[in-house]
DNA sequence: GAACACAGCG
DNA sequence: ACGCTGTGTTCT
């Protein structure tokens, strides 16, 4: 049977502090009723104490907060118990994980601490007491086994992860000597990111988006009453539905007599790349507007249905793709249509500080293959669209038009994605530009002719996955990654790495605000754009170490190549 | 209830 | 073509 000790009242504590003062890191676990921690089970390496905080009340608060500020603890899924440790100004040092590095090792299974238990250590977890009542007066002796026993499984899965993820081949040239580093000895740069990150993520979640509320409204009211009109004169013109794929389909096709291509399944195809192309015409024009109203509409409501007082509260996903990059539900804040986003305004007194990397999928290629004559587009300061321009229509960069610069900006966005010059057709058109699959094919030649390496990086992939079946690699930070298809191969490495740098910024900005002392949120996070609330006598400062955590963070990720950094402070997120 | 289509973002 | 989420329609 498991041993613990069940601490009820505050002259214990004293015991606890005995017994672990000599520990770095302490495993941790809390049970919640009611929004209220009623058990927190810390163990060291040997013994485990589950304190009730219902029975020794403000004093296991106070003895919490004192005797974590200096220590790492490790748990599972610790978002969940550092959002409730936060509201009693507990806050440990440092942080592991178990479920992040279970994320790590592999992302194909589920990640539960039942399922990992089962998958690391062969022990059957039954999780049917977690559910039970944590508010009653005296809790039963299944009760507490079922705590002690979760800290101890966190801590059998602890040294296994530990050791997997620093005996997994990582960058050496990438030194990390952060405190998470420090207290639990990992090596492994993605673990110490993502380790300090479950923190940020946790505070972010706390902290929530503010919203202008009369804003919302009017925009919302504005949005049906367009719609209405809209919807209302299409159906009695055409006598179709318009929100309806089929019925469109068969009025595009029947009536007006588009030539549309199908889906698989037979139904006709009136998707956004599909009708792009017959823009022109007045229907397609129109349906196209009532869909783009209805996705407005639908996204403010969510919006509206979420607030809590003036803020809304998005769950984030820290590893919520593949690559590392985050995802967002309830609402989803990071697909905020660009022209809504001036809804999310700061509460009184405080601004927005907003910054993104500019280009930063195409400087991380570059770096990533070691690309030299773009590589130096960039350590020029070069607007490397117009230079790509330059390069296949064989002419100055001064004398490169809009449109030019548009399809060199297909050109090299599709790189990255290995397009076929079928493929650059389709795609220079929703840029606007129209091209026959000839010049598609000339321009595709001389871009790799051009830019070698990179055509290089293509030739390689493809031969992997045809002799292996799959290409396994890892980003700049060393995240390890298994595509089976060409896309993937490409892609994994590159939006990776851009979210390696991501994660990395916003720790390196919390390290700097903590230096000086300034209070300031992140509040959202978008791929390439970090958000931050923050008092507007502070707004410069704050701007200022922002941007210097960004560069910083490029500087470490890139090997060569330089990021650059867009700031701005303002009380809206939107585009001025 | 699952699968698909569509649309928003990066 | 890559990565995601949310909503509504259509299919089984």
């Amino acid at each position: 049977m498991l041993k613990y000790s069940y601490i009820t009242s505050a002259d214990k504590l004293q015991r606890v502090y005995q017994n672990l003062k000599e520990e770095k890191f302490l495993f941790l676990d809390t049970e919640v009723s009611n929004n209220q921690i009623r058990l927190v089970q810390i163990a060291g390496k040997e013994d485990i104490f589950i304190l009730d905080l219902f029975d020794i009340g403000q004093e296991g608060v106070l003895f919490l907060k004192n005797f974590l500020s200096d220590k790492g603890i490790v748990g599972h899924n610790l978002k969940f118990d550092l959002k409730h440790l936060y509201r009693y100004h507990i806050e440990p040092y440092a942080v592991f994980d178990t479920m992040i590095a279970s994320q790590l090792l592999g992302n194909s299974e589920r990640h539960s601490l039942q399922s990992v238990a089962m998958k690391y250590l062969r022990e059957v977890l039954d999780k049917s007491l977690q559910a039970s009542d944590w508010g009653q007066p005296f809790l039963g002796k299944e009760q507490l086994e079922y705590a002690a026993l979760d800290v101890k499984v966190v801590r059998d899965l602890f040294y296994i992860f530990l050791q997997k993820l620093n005996e997994t081949p990582h960058k050496e040239e990438i030194l990390l000597k952060t405190r998470t580093a420090r207290v639990f000895d990992l090596t492994n740069p993605v673990a110490i990111v993502e380790m300090a990150f479950v923190q940020e993520v946790a505070k972010m979640e706390m902290k929530g988006l503010p919203v202008d509320r009369e804003e919302l409204e009017k925009r919302l009211k504005e949005q049906e009453k367009e719609l209405q009109k809209k919807v209302m004169s299409f159906i009695s013109r055409y006598r179709t539905d318009p929100m309806s794929p089929k019925q469109v389909g068969e009025l595009l096709t029947r009536r007006l007599g588009l030539d549309l291509p199908r889906t698989e399944k037979g139904n006709v195809s009136t998707d956004d790349k599909v009708l792009a192309e017959y823009a022109y015409h007045p229907t397609v024009a129109e349906l196209l507007e009532i869909r783009s109203l209805k996705k407005n509409i639908e996204k403010l409501q969510e919006i509206k249905e979420k607030l809590k007082g003036s803020r809304i509260y998005p769950e984030f996903k820290q590893i919520g793709a593949v690559t590392g990059r985050m995802a967002s539900t309830n609402p989803n804040v990071q697909n905020i249509p660009r022209h809504l986003r001036g809804i999310f305004k700061a509460e009184p007194g405080k601004t927005l500080v907003i910054a993104d990397f500019s280009q930063i999928e195409l400087r991380i290629v570059s770096d990533y293959v070691n690309e030299e004559k773009m590589i130096n587009a960039f350590l020029q300061g070069k607007d490397l669209h117009r230079y790509t321009a330059s390069i296949f229509l064989g002419k100055p960069e001064e004398e490169i038009s809009k449109e030019e610069r548009q399809l060199a900006k297909a050109v090299n966005f599709g790189l990255i994605y290995g397009i076929s010059a079928k493929g650059l057709v389709e795609y220079a058109r929703t840029y606007g530009v129209d091209l026959t699959l000839e010049t598609a094919q000339s321009i595709r030649e001389s871009f790799f002719s051009y830019y070698s390496t990179i055509r290089a990086w293509h030739e390689r992939v493809k031969r992997e996955l045809k002799d292996y079946k799959e290409s396994r690699g890892h980003t700049l930070l060393g995240r390890h990654y298994v595509a089976h298809t060409f896309p993937d191969a490409v892609n994994y490495p590159i939006q990776g790495s851009g979210a390696d740098l991501l994660k990395l910024s916003v720790l390196m900005f919390d390290a700097e605000l903590k230096k000086e002392k300034i209070e300031a949120n992140l509040i959202n996070l978008v791929h390439d754009e970090i958000v931050v609330e923050c008092e507007e006598k502070d707004a410069e400062r704050v701007s200022q170490l922002l941007l210097k955590a960004m560069k910083s963070a490029g500087k470490i990720i890139l090997k060569r190549v330089p990021v650059e950094v867009e700031v701005t402070i303002k009380e809206r997120w939107d585009k001025d």
